[in-house]
DNA sequence: AAAGTATGCAACCAATTAGTTGCGTATATC
DNA sequence: GATATACGCAACTAATTGGTTGCATACTTT
């Protein structure tokens, strides 16, 4: 499904999922590159390993992380492309109303000549 | 307050206001140009005026969106700053991934050389 | 001034979320 | 093989969220 109400739904779910302090540290903490383990993402927190488990699981739900079992630990790494789609629609949204902007600009100038 | 987890609650309430699709197609229909008043962005959603209003007051109180009293109705406009500044983060937060993965490249190269 | 329109406020409800604890299981290590 | 480590699953609680309805209030229009 391409329809525009899929798109919005897909986005929303991204935007939720960056959507609480404790998930963009926890990203913050990915973006540092290798793929970093539930304990060790969990330590410096003041959360449970669980509660930290319940976060990344909002995350890889959205698609914003991904993980893999080693051994007796699993790694989660960054998966760049969802954030990439959401960054593109807030250009998109910036872009739609800086033209309407515009628009709006040039019809009061035209009805004020 | 400038402090990293200041910034990080901040960009979280704005993703969170994001993180619904009701209120993405709300933005939506105010990146159109001209402020809207609450029964005008009502029309043509399923939901009750006074649902949509408590979606209004989150993206306002996100700072997303701003809102005046003019005659018998309220209107809203977007207001693009907190959108640009959570973009930008997005940006900065593909770009910090981008190195870390050329760093970890490079380490790996030299290891193996 | 009466009727219609647009909104605000409050209470209420169902569902989701953020967090914990307890317990079981798999993998490492000694 | 025993111990320690890392994790998954389930149940439970408190708080938040998304949505409704009912009623009061403010502005417009005739």
């Amino acid at each position: 499904m391409l329809n525009a109400a899929t798109v919005l739904k897909t986005n929303a779910v991204v935007f939720a999922a960056l959507g609480d302090a404790t998930r963009l540290s926890l990203l913050a903490k990915l973006t540092e590159g290798e793929p970093q383990s539930i304990a060790r993402l969990t330590s410096g927190t003041r959360l449970t390993r669980q509660g930290v488990t319940k976060h990344l699981r909002v995350l890889e739900d959205a698609g914003v992380v991904r993980s893999i079992r080693v051994g007796r630990e699993s790694q989660f790494a960054l998966e760049p492309k969802p954030i990439e789609d959401v960054r593109l629609y807030l250009e998109h949204v910036s872009r739609q109303w800086g033209q309407a902007l515009m628009r709006l600009k040039t019809m009061i100038e035209s009805e004020t000549a």
